[in-house]
DNA sequence: ATCCCGAGGG
DNA sequence: CCCTCTGGAT
């Protein structure tokens, strides 16, 4: 396969924004949170665990905890119970704890708005910082490239790079800034709806036209 | 069995 | 760079 010119590959993203806009009209944040410390927290817990039960842990916590600092007080045993079925428990409720310790210490307990603050945070990586920067604050910091992204982003054509840190660098250039937030739902969604890891769906998909991967293959060889 | 919006450590 | 952590949902 020829090599995708790079004013054709910008026109195809525009095209496929459009059409996963057409397709997921309300694509959002499906964490549930009020606060800019919910989100991160919620998203500190996503990892390999249903949004669905995120939310009902997160609202168990904040039914217990308010603030950073009740966080960073409340005994680690007591957070391991709290989140233990999201799974890695151990290791997210050190996290909560430690991010909510240099919270208290370092921030005055509010959640920092800088990509470097962020990723300082234990338990906080450069998706976990996206996330909060682009939904809670707002801010077109960078793409959120998660596994659905990583997966959506190769087979659409729109990068090549293997590393989360390559594939966002290469969205980022593709898509409007002011889209980066929108664009990541939009593949999160129709990476869970549609473009399956295992099954994908593209006798169905909104996107086949605008595939490179998409089985577009002839059902039935022409005479 | 296989999947779910990762990050840290060796 | 790969390995590990871990439980619920389907």
């Amino acid at each position: 396969m020829r090599r995708e010119s790079s004013p054709a590959l910008a026109t195809r993203a525009a095209a496929i924004c459009r059409a996963l806009a057409g397709a997921y009209p309300d694509a959002h944040c499906e964490l549930d949170y009020k606060t800019p410390l919910e989100l991160l927290i919620a998203t500190i817990l996503s990892a390999q665990c249903t949004d669905k039960r995120v939310n009902i842990v997160t609202m168990e916590l904040f039914r217990v905890c308010k603030t950073a600092a009740d966080f960073d007080a409340l005994p680690i045993e007591q957070l391991e119970e709290l989140v233990k079925t999201t799974g890695f428990f151990r290791a997210k409720a050190k996290n909560i704890k430690a991010c909510c310790t240099a919270l208290v210490a370092r921030h005055g307990g509010e959640v920092p708005r800088t990509m470097d603050e962020l990723t300082q945070l234990a338990g906080v990586g450069r998706k976990t910082a996206n996330v909060v920067l682009g939904n809670a604050y707002e801010m077109n910091v960078g793409v959120v490239v998660d596994t659905h992204v990583s997966r959506l982003s190769q087979r659409l054509g729109l990068s090549k790079a293997t590393t989360p840190e390559k594939i966002e660098t290469d969205l980022m250039g593709l898509i409007a800034c002011e889209q980066w937030a929108l664009f990541s739902h939009w593949l999160i969604w129709h990476g869970r709806r549609r473009c399956k890891a295992r099954k994908p769906e593209c006798s169905e998909c909104e996107l086949a036209m605008l595939c490179p991967s998409a089985n577009n293959a002839p059902k039935k060889k022409r005479a």
